[in-house]
Parts: C-alpha cells; sequence; structure tokens
RNA sequence: GCGCGAGUAGUCUAGUGGUAGGACAACGGCUUUCCGAGCCGUUAACCCGGGUUCGAAUCCCGGCUCGCGCACCA
C-alpha cells in the first residue's frame, strides 16, 4: 500500500522507480509496521550503501582537496546555542488561525500585508495588533488566540526540570562554537575549512514529496573560514572557464562561464564561484545530469537571517527543481554573534606583512586617584579612560558608561604619547557555507540514473550509476547453480570481498533473469563462472550498460575490476569478448 | 493544519455486506541454463482503532500514511 500511494500521477519515472527503490531495498518508510510517520524515511541496504558512497565521495572533494578538517558534534545542542545563532527567534514563526475558515497565516506576513506594519514575532505584539486594528481574516472571520511554531524539536537534558535542549537544525552551529579550538588547530591561519556530515532536524509543519522534504535529514556542511577582504581561492583559475547554467535573483537566466559572471557582478566574489564550481563537478560525478542541474540564486526576501548572499545548486526531478546544495555566505553572522553571547573573543590574529608603526596616544588612568573618588565605578571608569581616543577639552574628557556621563578632569589620568608597532588586526573570519542536503542528493541521483532500454527485444530497466557510487559493485554469478561452479563462485566471491569490493554471489534462477536483477540495482559489472572457466582459469565480466562480455584470467580479475570501478573506461579495453 | 481523493501478499491488482482470487517477484526442486525460458511445489495480504450488523476488505466515525490544492518551508 505504501508504495502505491507514492506512485500516483507523477509520470512513469515517478511510478517505476519508487516502487523498485522500494521493493529492492533502497529507500523505506519508517515506522512502518506501526503506520509510519510523514517525514521520516529508513535508508534500506542499498540506499545507506549509495549514501555512504556519496559522503566519501563529499569527503575527497571538499576535505581531502581542500585546506580542510571533518569533525563531529552532537546532535542535541543546548539552548544558549540557538538563541545566540538566531533560531530560537527567528526560526520560530506565530501563526494565526481563522476561526470561520480554518486558514493559517504567518501573523508577521499577513499583518506586513494588511497593515504594512512590521512585526516584532511575539505572541503579546502580534495580539496587541489583532485587536488595536480588529484585524479580521480575508473571509472575515475572527482569529484564534495567536500560538507560536518552532520548526526546531525542542528537548530536556537531564532529570527533572532539566535544562533546555534543541535538536540542530543544521550541523553548522557545532562548528562554529568550536571555532576557537579550530583556529588554534590550524594555527591561526586564514583561511581553513571545517566540515562535518551528520543528522539535523526539522520539525516541519507538513512534511510531503517523501524524501525531499524529511524532518531528520543528512547535511554535509563545509565552513570555510576566510578573512573579510580576501574572499578568493587559490584553486578558482581552474575554473574561470567553467560554464555553467545560472538564474540570478531577476530571474535572469545566463548561461556563462564562472570568470564572467564574477566580472559581471553576477556572483558576489571568487570564492561563492569557486564553490559553485567545485559543487558542479561534485554533482556530476556523483551522478547528476549536467542539464538537469543548474545554480539559482536567493531572491532578497528568500535568505536566511544569515546569509549575504546565497546560491541553491537545484536538481530537476519529477517533483520539479529542488535545492540540493546551498552554498551561503553568511559574513561574520555566526561568529559575532557567538563572541556576543559567549563572551568568547572569537576573532583571529591577522598579523600585517610589514608591521607598521603608528603613533598613539594612551590614557592611562590614576587608580591611585580614582579609586578614593569613585569607589566601586573605578574599575569601569579606568576602563572606559583606557579605551577613551578622543581628545582633553577644557582640562577634561567626557565618558560614557551604562548610559551616564561622567566628566574626569585630567588630574586622573596621564597621556603618553608613544610611537607603537602594530603587527597585525584582530579580526572576525567570514565564512562560506556550501551546504549539502544529502538526502535530496541521493534521490536525484537515483532518478537522473534510472534508464530503460531494450535488450534482446525485452524492455530492461537498468540504473545506470556511476561505477563508484553504486552500492554493489559486482554480483558473481555461477552459470548453473550446482557444483563445482556454485563452490568455484563462493571462492571468488570470497577473493573479491577480502579485495575490498562489495561484492553479492547469487545462484537464484536462471542467467538473464539475475542479469536483469543487478541492471535494476544499478551493479556495473556481473562476474561470470562458466564451463570454459574449469578448461582456463577464465572469467567473463558484463557490463551493465551496453550488457558486453569480456573474458579475464581469474588472477586479473581484481586488478581489471579496481581500474574499472575507478574510472569510465570501457571494458572492452580490459580482455578479449565474449559473445 | 484545512479541503478533496486513495490504502487488499514483496510489487501490481480483482473483489462494493456472506469461503479474499490472479499476475509478477521471492523461496525449494527438475532442466549442460549467457540475458526477465519452461514445468512442479512453497511462502505470503484486506493500514490501525472503534461503531453498525447474525456477519464488514466492503457501510459509518476517528487516527495514521500517501497523492493533489491551500498554507508553511528560517
Amino acid at each position: 500500500m505504501r508504495v502505491k500511494n507514492l506512485i500516483i500521477e507523477r509520470g512513469n519515472i515517478m511510478t517505476d522507480i519508487t516502487e523498485m527503490l522500494v521493493r529492492r531495498g533502497y529507500l523505506w518508510q519508517s515506522f512502518e509496521i506501526y503506520g509510519g510517520m510523514a517525514g521520516f524515511v529508513d535508508y534500506g541496504p542499498l540506499g545507506n550503501g549509495l549514501r555512504r558512497n556519496l559522503e566519501k565521495l563529499w569527503r575527497e572533494f571538499f576535505v581531502i582537496s581542500e585546506r580542510a578538517v571533518e569533525i563531529d558534534t552532537p546532535t542535541i545542542g543546548i539552548e544558549e546555542i540557538f538563541i545566540a545563532s538566531g533560531h530560537v527567534s527567528s526560526f520560530t514563526d506565530v501563526a494565526i488561525e481563522c476561526e470561520k475558515c480554518g486558514k493559517i497565516f504567518r501573523a508577521d506576513h499577513y499583518i506586513k500585508e494588511k497593515l504594512g506594519i512590521e512585526t516584532e514575532e511575539t505572541i503579546e505584539f502580534v495580539n496587541e495588533v489583532l485587536s488595536a486594528y480588529d484585524l479580521r481574516c480575508e473571509c472575515g472571520g475572527k482569529f484564534k488566540e495567536p500560538e507560536n511554531f518552532n520548526l526546531m524539536f525542542s528537548t530536556k537534558i537531564g532529570p527533572g526540570k532539566g535544562k533546555n535542549g534543541y535538536l540542530r537544525p543544521e550541523t553548522a552551529q557545532g562548528i562554529f562554537i568550536d571555532f576557537k579550538r579550530l583556529a588554534d588547530y590550524f594555527r591561526e591561519k586564514l583561511p581553513f575549512g571545517v566540515c562535518q556530515i551528520g543528522r539535523a532536524y526539522r520539525n516541519e509543519i507538513s512534511p510531503r514529496q517523501g524524501v525531499i522534504r524529511l524532518r531528520e535529514f543528512n547535511q554535509a556542511e563545509l565552513e570555510y573560514f576566510v578573512h573579510p577582504g580576501e574572499k578568493r581561492h587559490p584553486e578558482f583559475e581552474k575554473y574561470r572557464d567553467f560554464t555553467i547554467t545560472l538564474v540570478d535573483k531577476m530571474d535572469g537566466e545566463h548561461n556563462i562561464t564562472l570568470g564572467e559572471a564574477v566580472e559581471k557582478g553576477i556572483i558576489a566574489h571568487e570564492l561563492l564561484a569557486y564553490f559553485i564550481a567545485r559543487t558542479a563537478e561534485f554533482l556530476l560525478k556523483a551522478g547528476l545530469k549536467k542539464d538537469k542541474l543548474r545554480f539559482r540564486q536567493h531572491k532578497d526576501d528568500e535568505r536566511a537571517h544569515y546569509a549575504v548572499d546565497c546560491w541553491d545548486a537545484e536538481a530537476y526531478t519529477s517533483y520539479g527543481w529542488i535545492e540540493v546544495v546551498g552554498i551561503a555566505d553568511r559574513g561574520d553572522y555566526d561568529l559575532t554573534r557567538h563572541n556576543q553571547y559567549s563572551k568568547e573573543d572569537l576573532s583571529i590574529f591577522i598579523p600585517y606583512e610589514e608591521p607598521v608603526k603608528v603613533k598613539a596616544k594612551k590614557f592611562i588612568p590614576k587608580m591611585n586617584l580614582i579609586g578614593p573618588k569613585f569607589r566601586e565605578k573605578s574599575k569601569a571608569i579606568a576602563e572606559a579612560i583606557e579605551a577613551y581616543n578622543g581628545e582633553v577639552s577644557d582640562g577634561k574628557i567626557i565618558l560614557e558608561i551604562e548610559g551616564e556621563k561622567y566628566e574626569i578632569e585630567d588630574t586622573f589620568f596621564e597621556i603618553e604619547e608613544k610611537e607603537e608597532v602594530v603587527y597585525g588586526e584582530r579580526v572576525i573570519p567570514h565564512v562560506i557555507e556550501p551546504s549539502f542536503g544529502l538526502d535530496r542528493i541521493t534521490y536525484s541521483i537515483l532518478e537522473h540514473s534510472f534508464d530503460t532500454d531494450i535488450v534482446d527485444g525485452e524492455e530492461r530497466r537498468v540504473l545506470r550509476l556511476k561505477r563508484w557510487m553504486s552500492p554493489v559493485q559486482v554480483a558473481v554469478l555461477p552459470l548453473l547453480s550446482r557444483d563445482p561452479f556454485v563452490s568455484k563462485a563462493d571462492e571468488i566471491t570470497l577473493k573479491l570481498k577480502k579485495a575490498g569490493f562489495f561484492t553479492e554471489k547469487d545462484d537464484s534462477g536462471s542467467i538473464g533473469r539475475r542479469y536483469r536483477r543487478y541492471d535494476e540495482i544499478g551493479t556495473p559489472f556481473c562476474v561470470t563462472i562458466d564451463h570454459q572457466t574449469f578448461e582456463d582459469s577464465t572469467v567473463t565480466i558484463r557490463d551493465r550498460d551496453s550488457t558486453r562480455q569480456i573474458r579475464v584470467k581469474e588472477g586479473e580479475l581484481e586488478r581489471v575490476l579496481r581500474e574499472l570501478l575507478e574510472s569510465e573506461r570501457d571494458l572492452m579495453e580490459f580482455g578479449v569478448p565474449f559473445k
């Protein structure tokens, strides 16, 4: 029942592929035997294998190839983090529901639209506005009491009343709050990247569309910390002529090189462009189709509360264009906020190329005079004097401390003018964040790979996954399901497994039926043990996409398979064609 | 969260108040078996809960899931 309902009226691709994904063990509805719950999926053995391969490829692209590391932080976060990050306030919407027609609106949107008032997102404020203006629903009905909904899952940590916590809505925050340690790890040198692959949670109001909008989902995020004035990447030159489809925030479509896009100001800077290129490369290598991939700039009202500029990679699927990656320039928003809220200095010291000599005027408080006069205020006043950088007029300076003004006579401090050597400055780095939705990418790969063709007059369903992405890499098939074929197949299977290949043996049903089975789940190569195997120690390797076969020596099998799986080379290069 | 529609073996489906059937798949045999062959056999289902009824897959109510539209998606 579950599958059938998934596949109504979305065209053939949807029908066939969803049915296959469930039946063969790619994706299952979570909690199925208890009736299920929207917004959660289980990865079956094949789906899990595919996603793991995607993660492996991602690491190669965004960790190993960059000055970057991977960390792992808790999926539960204490309340303070998300107050600082803005998720507690920005991630909460106040909703109003009409008593009469039952429509629900986001209160701030509705009030702005009808009254033109910018609203604080609090229940009290919304209530005030509702009664002050007697705001009604479009149908004329009154609104019920406004309600908060926060898209984060909340929880209590510890016994009794406990401490408030939330399941993280993105993996990124775990990285930002480790920034001091990370900067230290990187010996205080920008740029550096930190990534995290893991689960994140959003309590979606109404998750739909299968794996596209989940309440628990998999993210791979890279936070790339840079000097605010140096949003460049040494490898950008490689991608200057990389042609790409861009849709800008005015919905203008461009098919241009990244170099041009940066020069024309469509993309804000080279670093964003670099990550757009790397993302495109990654997605194509993972198996998305180039003509079903584009990059779209967020509109001004679409951007998250932290983002300065944001580009989405979008894949075309039977659901339409769906966001699979967000590449955002988050500026210094996150570090600045955590700096404020935690009172930890999250800046980094950037030495100048040449130390700079500056004439500095230093105000030095005379504590022996300040103390007796100002008593408990002494400390604050001394600090204010040290921080003062204005002029002295009429023999005094004016300080403002916590809203109060103090006139301080020049007897309370000394002025020292001296030349200082400044070696650098402290800056809060900016962060460029490519954030990948692994579930959506996995699904898009499956859709883009799914194909049917005709072999010997019969329709065949074949998943044309990239070889290195397939969850089952090799199937070992004895031509006949009896000895000595089966025991030979067992022997070869064991050898291939030990060599690190994801291998399955299958002796059930006719050989043709078994080829179809592995075509359907995307296994790129089948090794067949036939009569000739016992004459000259050769086996056949069959290529999924062409169904052609070659014969290779048993001793060569591992080497040949390894080369095939790491490249897109033609099978025919590796042995004598068979049949 | 609202409205409309749907839910029968692993999958697709027949059954509209009286024994739940088929196809494909899976599994075990037989067959010197290289592209979904054949034959024999086996496993296997009415989404969950309540109600109406002598009797409910079928009718009614509620829930869950899925699809579509609205709303939401930082």
